[in-house]
Parts: C-alpha cells; structure tokens; sequence
DNA sequence: AAAAAAAGTTGAACAGGTTCATGTTTATAG
DNA sequence: CTATAAACATGAACCTGTTCAACTTTTTTT
C-alpha cells in the first residue's frame, strides 16, 4: 500500500489543481491570487510551489486535462471517417475546435499557448509541445488511413502532409482565441477555405484511371 | 517647426528604445529591469510607461523595427521570383528565417510570439498581428505573381493559399525558436519538406498541355 | 510678461508572483 | 519506543512590473 506521505501529497495536487481551474474560471486567470488558491486548496503558498514551478505551469496542467479528452475523441472518427478527404479532414477538425471551448475560454487558451511558447524547456512547456505532437500525430494517422483506402495520391508523404495541415490547424485556432467576436463559425469557414482546395488536389483523381 | 515639447518627447522614446533594446540584448529581456532601462535612457521609471503600456510592448517595439526591414527584403524578391514554383517560395521563406536572427536572439522572439498570442488587444500585440498580416500578404502577392505567370494552376484560390502557406512558415518558426539546438538549416530542411510537395501538387503541369 | 492651462515627468508606494529559512510531519534506524 | 534523518509545509520577506498623486516644464491666453 502506498504510504501515508505518498496519499496525502496525491491529494494535495488533485485539490491545488482543482482550486485553481475553479479561480480560474471564476475569477478568470489574471484575477485568481495564488493566495486565493492556496486558501481555497487549504494548502499554503509555498506548498503549491512545491508541485507547480510557476502559475502558468498550474493552467497547462488544466489544459492538459482536456487535451486528453479532445484526443480520445478524434480516435473515434479515424476507425471511421467519411467519405471524401476533404470531409474526413474537417470532421476531425471541427472535433477539435468544438470541444476546445469546452472547459477553457479563450482567454485561457491564450496564456497556455503563450505560457508554452515562452517556457519551452519547463515541465509545463513540455507537456504541452508533447499534447501537440500527439495532435499532429493524429492528422498524420488519419491522411494514412485515407491514403490507404486509395483517397490520396500514394506517393504523397504523409509526414509532411501531416505537419502541414496541423499548422494550418494551429495558426487558425490561435487567430480565433486571438479574436474574441470570432465564432466557431467562422473558424470553421476559415480551416474549410484553406482545406478543401488542398484536399482536392491530392485526391486520387478517380476519374482518370 | 516642430515644438519643443515634440521634439524632447521624439528624443525621449528614441532613448527609451535604444537602451532597452541594449539591455535586452545585453542581460536578456527578463534580466533587464525597467529601473535599468530607465536609467540607461536618462529618464524615471514612470516615464517609460507613458511611452510603452508593458514592458513586452517596448519588446515588440524592438521586433517591429526588424520585421519592417524583413518586408522590404522580401519586396525585392518578388519582382524576380526563381523560376519552379517550390524554388520561388522557399526563396522568399529562407529569406525571412535568415534574417530572423540578426537583431532578435531565440529567447526574444519566444517572448515577442508569446506577448502577442496572450495580449491580442493592446497596441503592441495589434501591432505585432499587422506585421503577420504584411508577412502573409507578400506570400500570397508571390503566388499571384506566380500564377500570372502561368506556374500554377489558374483555379486555385491564391488568398488560402497563402493563407496556408503562411502558416506553415510561421508554424515552422514556433518551432524553431522553442528548441534551442535546432539551426537554420534544419529549419530550411523542415519548410523545404512541406513546400516542395505542395508546389509539385500546385504547379500548372505543363506536360499535359 | 504674467497668469492660467495643458502636457508630461517623477519616484515612492503598491501588487502579486516567487523564494527560502524555519518548523513540522512522516519514515527509518537503533 | 526513542532518536535520527528525510521529506515536506509554511508564510513572511523579496523582487520587479506597474500605478498615481504631486511636481515641473512647455504652451497658450490675456
């Protein structure tokens, strides 16, 4: 059995991290005091030091919570995805985007992904470039899937194609969570615009055979 | 002729610039204390933030004097584009990462990328999204140029295009600048691996003419 | 040229994230 | 069961970006 010193710190993290998603969504990041947390996780200041290195490490680690769902999702579309490339791109796309706001509003999302880029080598960083790797993964996993069932050019490579459309993913997230009066809507138009041709071109051109 | 007051207020922000540029470069940006620019500038601390809203916005300051030198660079690429598509994008590409690093280090553009994810409202990350905007237009304006040109298939949407195409490039330099060993060349390698296919996919196949 | 107004500068005080010397709790050794 | 050591929690002090009420300089008015 696990030691009591053991139990107890697992359970100060769990309470630390879920007083601060909840003064984060409350009182927003900016406004949520560490003291706040700390007294509403009954541990004090420097014990969160202990388990967090940095505030924004404590709102990576609330992002990471949901990234895990968002992937889990995507799993589900790619054992089967619709009929045409451009389809089964966005439906993995539109997945994403529409449980990004789930738990975190775009405010959030603007710090953590700020938080990632400026603290590349801290714990938090790396959790988070590890969160985009699997996402990236997944685009990649899901255009072999499509050039295997004879929807893509074969001798196209799936890596690169990947990373491409991941960035083209990514760089449109962060101008919606930029734009507070963009919609979901919107975003979705923005990705179609930049996918659709593209996913045209590298159709298998049935037709020709 | 101007007043007094304006020409002093000129010289003042000039100041202000200059020594925060050098202890940026010198110390580091967080390393340089306001207190310390201040005193370099010869002027209070409560007198830079009638000039700069927060101490990133006198970093973006430092980057927008860059990105304005970049543009103009990548101008004159574009009134001779090489010849092949791919060749005609990674020209222009290598040029803006191969300057990137000739005033800003890594560690200032992380921070200048990540000022204005998280504050997209204030001036200098409003600022900092028009440079983007510039950045991405010259792209498209290239591929139009292109196009015009007969290299690429007359259908396509030159605004997505770019559009996709920019975010690759910036994407790619996220990345670049989050991993401290990582060169310019494997820089030029990664963009290289995602432009190439794309151009061969986009370019007016002559051969069936 | 003096007075009033406008614009700008100043630095001490503030705020909140972070650190660290001290004290406390748990585990291990005798 | 004590004694020692190791691990951990604590919160007051620290550091530094930011604010603001008082002061100074420049411009405008009379």
């Amino acid at each position: 059995m696990a030691g009591l010193r053991e139990r107890q710190k697992a359970a100060r993290e769990r309470r630390i991290l879920e007083a601060a998603s909840t003064q984060f969504r409350k009182s927003g990041y900016r406004a949520a005091k560490i003291e706040d947390i700390a007294e509403a996780a009954e541990v004090s200041v420097g014990t969160i030091y202990n388990y967090y290195q940095t505030k924004g490490d404590i709102l990576i680690a609330t992002v990471a919570m949901e990234d895990q769902e968002v992937i889990a999702a995507g799993a589900r579309i790619l054992e089967h995805p619709p009929e045409r490339v451009g389809a089964a791109l966005l439906a993995l796309i539109y997945q994403y985007y529409d449980s990004s706001l789930k738990y975190l509003s775009k405010e959030m999302w603007r710090l953590a992904i700020a938080h990632s880029i400026e603290n590349p080598l801290c714990p938090s960083g790396q959790r988070y470039a590890e969160l985009d790797r699997q996402l990236a993964k997944q685009v990649t996993d899901l255009i072999r899937v499509l050039q295997h069932r004879g929807d893509i050019d074969p001798d196209l490579d799936v890596g690169s194609l990947g990373q491409l459309i991941f960035s083209a993913i990514n760089q449109a997230f962060i101008g919606f969570v930029k734009v507070d009066d963009m919609t979901l809507h919107d975003l979705h138009a923005l990705i179609a615009s930049q996918i659709e041709p593209l996913a045209t071109q590298i159709e298998a051109d049935v037709g020709t055979q």
